[in-house]
DNA sequence: ACAAAAGTGTTGTACGTACACCCATGA
DNA sequence: TCATGGGTGTACGTACAACACTTTTGT
């Protein structure tokens, strides 16, 4: 038996079925959440922006956004890249999610790196773009290939890991109140929380600065926090940046 | 500004620099824990295999083992590939763990989906294979590419993971005693545990199934235990498998 | 008998949850 | 004045760390 390392050459192995390398395709998608508050005295619901297809591997379905990775750019700035092309905004927040190489997950052979993205909730309504809709990110329609479930995946990993760091931050703007980050919670999560310990938790962590400024509007004025930069929303471990 | 979610064909956007997909190859690379108890009366050793390079870029150097990505073989297919023919056995457990796409990580575009994997120590040491040789995880030398980095990260994901899962189980063969497993967590997280405190934790876990068989030998015999095979090692959200 | 690991019991602290209660404002 | 959300206080239960203690073996 053969050992092989090498990231240069390829010899075939046992089987004629691993065939050149030339066939495999690059893509890069990214899974864009942000928070849209339906006009009434709605909560806030979680909401990512879909692309629909114009060429003929599921044409006319809504596939998540992406694109071709460049020879000459990495897989983060490829994500970036397509959440500026979709949006305009830049992340408050980006991380590769999983990649998916299934055989038969496209017609030809694509490899796909999934990126998923938070992006604050300001401008995100800001549709000069064509083929570009939001949808609850809870009630999607059937996707494009795997898209379904690779959004379901994201917002498993978006559920989690509002759990344990402070990614909640990344949908929110400058200055918010307790109420406001709580319904980013509430929303993400599904459920309502105690607002008296949510307080004491969020207080007691040391992300958020207090503001003197108050929102006033109905009753009684809510203090304005605003969030500290000397903490990450979210450890990466030994990973590069 | 164009939107692009094609993933069948691209167009050049602004910048020429974004070349052709063709020259971007896919590699698949494994970085693989077991367990070895050095001859001693010593605490077990975390060690991975890796393979010493026979071709030009990094010729020589150390490097994890791998391969090209075949072009009729999907991802986690390749690593268990990987894994055999440098291990000659079959992992306790298996998942992905980064894609590693910058730029320089190599002369040639290269793209690697690395995973990481668990084998039982029963076998591991079974060297019938030319250039492979066990390290210490703990002390490596200079390894080519960026795999000195991939390594930190699959012990960050490891250590990390040993706290909310049942993986160390993958470590052992079919009966242990507790402080069996102790070591292993242990040897994991590089400090000592409350043997009293350990035991109450993973009892009350319901992932270990006490037999009748005692370990003799020193002092007083220990219980043997078994894993629970009805619980996962590890929750992975709703992936595919 | 003694050393040492296996195994049990007890206690204190930290933290999350539930919920009662007061405060300040708009209407 | 009342309704409502902002904000504080408190009691309970679980989880975990620390550590004293008993049990069972080999030597």
């Amino acid at each position: 038996m053969t050992t092989r390392t090498e990231h240069a050459a390829s010899a075939p192995l046992l089987s004629a079925t691993l065939s050149a390398t030339d066939e495999i395709r690059v893509a890069v998608s990214t899974v864009i959440f942000s928070l849209r508050r339906s006009s009434g005295a709605e909560r806030p619901a979680v909401v990512i922006p879909l692309v629909r297809r114009t060429r003929d591997p599921h044409d006319g379905q809504w596939a998540l956004p992406g694109g071709w990775l460049g020879g000459a750019e990495g897989l983060e700035a490829a994500a970036s890249r397509t959440l500026a092309e979709t949006t305009g905004l830049a992340p408050s927040f980006l991380e590769q999610l999983y990649a998916f190489g299934d055989v038969d997950r496209s017609p030809s052979r694509v490899v796909s790196i999934v990126y998923w993205a938070l992006v604050r909730e300001d401008v995100s309504s800001d549709p000069a773009l064509e083929n570009v809709r939001w949808f609850d990110a809870t009630a999607l329609p059937e996707l494009a290939f795997d898209h379904n479930q690779i959004v379901d995946y994201a917002l498993w990993r978006l559920r989690n890991k509002v759990g344990y760091s402070r990614i909640a931050h990344g949908l929110l703007p400058g200055l918010f109140t307790l109420a406001d980050l709580r319904e980013v919670y509430e929303a993400i999560l599904g459920r309502r929380l105690d607002p008296a310990n949510f307080r004491r938790q969020v207080e007691g962590s040391g992300t958020l600065i207090p503001t003197d400024g108050f929102r006033t509007g109905s009753h009684r004025p809510a203090r304005l926090y605003r969030y500290n930069h000397d903490v990450e929303l979210a450890e990466r471990g030994p990973l590069p940046r």
